[in-house]
DNA sequence: CGAATTTCTCAGGAATCTCTCAGCCGGACG
DNA sequence: CGTCCGGCTGAGAGATTCCTGAGAAATTCG
């Protein structure tokens, strides 16, 4: 658990109960604070009354469209940073050309982590969360910044896809623990991901390939139960 | 000889083994368990292979300084609190300034005593009687951590397949109770397994193999009914 | 739209683990 | 003291898990 993210407040907006439910476990894991709502009227009372640091909106709402919660707040001085959830199609647009300040947005369907760093890059460019605004991991000689997507070993560059970023960030936040399957596939793909589960090994393989090219293995698998980033044991 | 001194592991790290002898015996002295080093990279080596829970460690060595020996565990995130050693003139401020988390230092010359004083402090402060909030179980000088699957005896470290990690896990969670058989196939196995029964004597006899390999034994059959994890009798 | 890149599927083969089996050992008990 | 019985352990077959290359499908970007 994080504890950059100790008694920071999120209010998630979705009128589909299981996203509710599944963003919410996944930051309250995290070390959020957590409250949901599920109309645009609930999130303007949950607001005035809880005034969390940060909202995770989607734009489509029952009652009104995320937009218009974000241009009410605005209208009463009720600042939150707001990251957007928005179906994958022209609204996309919409939402970047709505998406000021401190705000982001995340198409649906999403991964958690990507999820998870958007909201800390909104904390931190808004300087909501208090303590720690680092973007660097660092694991060994490996280093990841989140906010340039720059990765390197011992100084030397490496160029990653996108899912092999994601990936290697959760390995990074989770250094020497042992993450199962079925973590590293809810965190890095898509929390509806159905395919193969085989698709992990894959970039395990892929990741290999560029990060343990030289150097000491820090990819190791742990049979029957998963990978862990840490230094061999000799 | 104190008694929450046992099973504590220290590393002393001196380039003058005169230090080190006199340390090294006053710990011993005391019921710490305790190894040694001359030189940097052998600290760094004693600590990923014995994971000492402290280090005694002075800040000029032969090849590098005391800090970097730090930087360098930190950066592959393997915590180990420290209590410097530093000549008594400017360094000590510079120590004072870069010792943070559960660190301390003292100055040369020293009194046994107040070293020792400051060691209990550093491990009562980091909850070095081991495991106190974490994921690690411990049994005597056995030590087992869910997170990263890692299994040590004596600080050396132990390899185990899945099933061998769970059923020391089991045991390791119930100490010096007897567990049956039937208890341990159906916790450590599926609740459905249907085989045969002496797969259990098969992984006991694993589990002996890399546990109780040296030291005394600690996974004991109780004859007719299960098996036991304690110290021996007498 | 077409090309380049990325993501995912699939299959062969290697490595390792799990479980069965059989012979042996050593304590318990008459 | 001899026999019986539960437990120990080495060997090995079968099953599982994992790795990797190749290529199909999807996505991105010009």
């Amino acid at each position: 658990m994080d504890d950059q993210a100790q008694d920071v407040r999120v209010l998630v907006v979705d009128d589909e109960p299981s996203i509710v439910d599944v963003i919410s476990m996944a930051l309250r894991h995290h070390g959020f604070g957590v409250a949901a709502a599920g109309t645009g009227k609930e999130a303007l009372d949950q607001v005035r009354r809880w005034h969390p640091h940060v909202m995770v909106l989607d734009v489509m709402l029952p009652d009104m469209e995320g937009f218009e919660v974000a241009r009410r707040l605005s209208a009463e001085h009720a600042e939150v940073p707001i990251l957007f959830l928005s179906a994958r199609d022209a609204t996309a647009d919409k939402v970047r050309g709505l998406t000021t300040g401190g705000d982001d947005y995340v198409t649906k369907p999403f991964s958690l982590e990507e999820l998870i760093a958007r909201l800390r890059n909104i904390l931190r460019r808004t300087g909501g969360a208090p303590g720690e605004t680092s973007s660097r991991l660092t694991f060994a000689d490996l280093e990841l910044d989140e906010d340039t997507f720059e990765v390197s070993r011992g100084g030397r560059s490496i160029e990653l896809t996108a899912t092999e970023f994601r990936l290697l960030r959760y390995l990074m936040l989770n250094p020497r623990r042992v993450l199962t399957r079925g973590q590293l596939l809810d965190h890095v793909w898509s929390y509806d991901f159905g395919g193969d589960a085989r698709v992990l090994e894959t970039y395990i393989s892929y990741l290999r390939k560029k990060v343990d090219a030289d150097g000491p293995p820090l990819l190791h698998t742990v049979r029957g139960v998963g990978y862990s980033l840490r230094l061999p044991k000799d």
